[in-house]
DNA sequence: AAATTGCATGTTGTG
DNA sequence: ACAACATGCAATTTA
């Protein structure tokens, strides 16, 4: 590896970063590949989210782009290093997988560690390529095409990067030439991953420092992830807000089929004594999940989708039906299909309700 | 021989 | 149907 080489390649590197917000405003992007940029297309963070946003998180404010963020893609002039157009690049549509899923707490300490601003670009799930000895972690297309510094040459460019811990980092942005496009990948990631223990499943991140426009890699452990955080705490009879999820007489169905990743099923990892997997889509969930009948819901609105919001921890039980002004609810036993009311919390579990008429299998 | 690189191919996800 | 991407593997380089 020669010096003088990576030593050219970072100055490009660190160039086009700073001139360009976020990273690039150009296409560089050559060859016989398909030209996917549009003229006076501005880069914005909001456009990179999913067309369904009946997100059931929040994303942190910090990753819509501001006004100012606006002002800078449009009014920089463009001094891209490898430019052939003064095209501005396309935000493209950034699967939901790759979102940030980093919480306003967790921004706001890291925004503090770093003493900078910090926003979350996109996050990759590590699979055993990425981890393996070869040190080489495949990028979503999507994601460095609108927050990376463009490449135009297989070779790429070296990065530097910094880690959550203001650690130095060098790794080389390159792709390959996949079909009629492109795999990018990142080299040199190793040791980084090793470092950090990372493993498969996990998440690495990445993030923007403003100003100086850094880009800063972190990552996310899988064995922590919010739903388990969720679901431990409710396990300890723990009292947080949390959202229900919408029901039939708060949100109309049909609002509830462009859910979040609403074609995929969901996995609910609940990690305590014993591992249990629980494979349901949030609309079968619904039939899942049931407010307190003791208390009462404040309704919350959420980019334009309407939830229901209690204090404590929604029953999870089979469906039934509520009457006499939601005090009672009636579910239906699958075994004997005789019809019992579910007259309190604290009940839930007595005898009289746990016992069934219909014979065991 | 072992390690690394670059690409091809099969699988999975998405519009 | 097509794009994205995870990974296998042949070619090349290095020790």
């Amino acid at each position: 590896m020669k010096v003088r080489e990576i030593y050219e390649s970072l100055a490009r590197t660190n160039l086009s970063m700073t001139l360009n917000t976020p990273f690039g405003n150009s296409n560089s992007f050559g060859g016989g590949e398909k030209q996917q940029q549009t003229e006076n297309s501005i880069p914005n963070l909001s456009e990179a989210q999913p067309k369904s946003q009946n997100l059931l998180h929040k994303l942190p404010k910090s990753t819509l782009a501001t006004e100012s963020e606006k002002n800078v893609c449009l009014a920089s002039p463009i001094h891209h290093v490898a430019r052939k157009s003064p095209v501005r690049r396309q935000r493209k549509h950034i699967s939901a997988r790759n979102l940030p899923k980093i919480t306003d707490q967790e921004l706001q300490q890291l925004s503090g560690d770093l003493n900078s601003a910090v926003v979350p670009l996109f996050e990759k799930t590590l699979t055993a390529s990425d981890v393996g000895r070869l040190g080489r972690m495949v990028l979503p297309k999507s994601c460095v095409e609108t927050y990376f510094p463009p490449i135009s040459e297989p070779g790429g460019v070296y990065l530097q990067i910094e880690d959550v811990k203001g650690k130095k980092l060098v790794f080389k942005f390159r792709f390959w030439p996949n079909n009629s496009s492109r795999i990018y990948v990142l080299e040199g990631v190793h040791a980084w991953i090793q470092s950090m223990q990372l493993q498969v499943g996990d998440f690495v991140t990445f993030n923007r420092m403003d100003p100086g426009e850094k880009l800063i890699i972190g990552f996310r452990r899988a064995s922590v992830s919010s739903i388990q955080v969720n679901n431990i705490a409710m396990s300890k009879g723990m009292k947080r807000k949390r959202l229900c999820l919408p029901q039939e007489l708060v949100v109309p169905k049909k609002k509830r089929t462009c859910d979040i990743e609403s074609k995929r099923n969901k996995s609910l990892l609940i990690d305590n004594q014993e591992t249990l997997m629980l494979k349901l889509t949030w609309e079968e969930a619904q039939d899942f999940l049931h407010p307190p009948p003791t208390v009462n819901s404040n309704i919350v609105v959420i980019e334009d989708h309407v939830f229901e919001e209690y204090e404590e921890p929604p029953i999870i039980a089979k469906k039934g039906i509520f009457i006499n002004g939601m005090k009672e609810q009636w579910i239906q036993c699958d075994k004997c299909s005789e019809w019992r009311k579910l007259e309190s919390v604290e009940n839930l579990w007595g005898q009289r309700r746990c016992s069934c008429s219909a014979p065991m299998n």
